[in-house]
DNA sequence: CACGAAGATGCATTTTAAGTGTATCTTTTA
DNA sequence: TAAAAGATACACTTAAAATGCATCTTCGTG
């Protein structure tokens, strides 16, 4: 079980602004901090600007801001909404087909389960991920704290 | 976010034995129920053996039986034994190496949800997966209740 | 006003974990 | 002793996730 790396870097992302609320932070700089690709930075970062989570600007001396208080972004509301999907079984999609779809409980219990996932995130907001910002900038190291010189 | 089907089939294998308690069931046969590859239905049923929760027997007559009564039988046992990792993000992994992860609190958020979602199926057993017996059995069909002619 | 820095968009390719296929061995009963 | 069943091992395929590349748009600055 595992969530795919599209959440884990939105959230990321998320954490990196929040720790430096004082700047705009480039999509180069997220992905050589994190040391993944662009590409991925891009499509992640492009989602979390439509769904307003984030504020992009182009151009130069751009680039991105959170674009709501961070303890008012929800963790769980942020996992619903970039993870592509929660059909954690065969059964949770409509045509499965699972000859025991009607006749046992499995589904009513996972979706139960994925219901007690969800809410224990919806307890945490991005503010809650960020408490120690002084440590989270200082992890975030040279790039972060030398944008471009 | 999901399940692997070998978690997912286990479940429904120990469905299906739970709701034929009077007959043994062989590899075969699940294979066909549930129209997946024997080689799938082999690995997950050598591990459900190796766990205890199933006995094999080999040769002519041979089959699968239920090792323990279904209502000591756990789904989120079965789901913690069967799951290959619940890493639920990269840093869960001791290697990760990502820049937050001592600042940050993600992990420890997505521990908890975890910790809920497991605790959810440990309020299930498979007792109550097959309550409805008759029902299962009449959707296993043609080939669970004619087994060879 | 042109150039360069930044994000936006789209598509093709690569990677990797999950699932499948095939072969061979072992056990059991008729 | 032959056929039916599970056990084991390894190679192959598939599909979703991630990456790479090309091109377009927007914006600020010299």
């Amino acid at each position: 079980m595992q969530i795919t790396q599209y959440t884990d870097y939105a959230l990321r992302v998320l954490i990196y602004l929040g720790a430096c609320p004082e700047r705009r932070v480039t999509i180069k700089e997220v992905a050589e901090t994190f040391d993944i690709s662009r590409s991925h930075v891009m499509k992640i970062v492009n989602q979390l600007v439509s769904l307003g989570f984030v504020e992009g600007t182009r151009g130069k001396g751009g680039g991105l801001r959170l674009n709501r208080a961070p303890a008012a972004i929800g963790v769980g509301e942020v996992v619903r909404l970039m993870e592509p999907g929660f059909d954690l079984v065969d059964c949770f999609r409509a045509e499965s087909g699972c000859l025991l779809s009607s006749g046992c409980r499995l589904k009513g219990a996972l979706h139960t389960a994925l219901q007690a996932f969800l809410a224990a995130l919806d307890e945490v907001t991005l503010a809650d991920l960020i408490v120690n910002q002084p440590r989270l900038r200082n992890m975030l190291g040279v790039i972060a704290l030398n944008p471009s010189p």
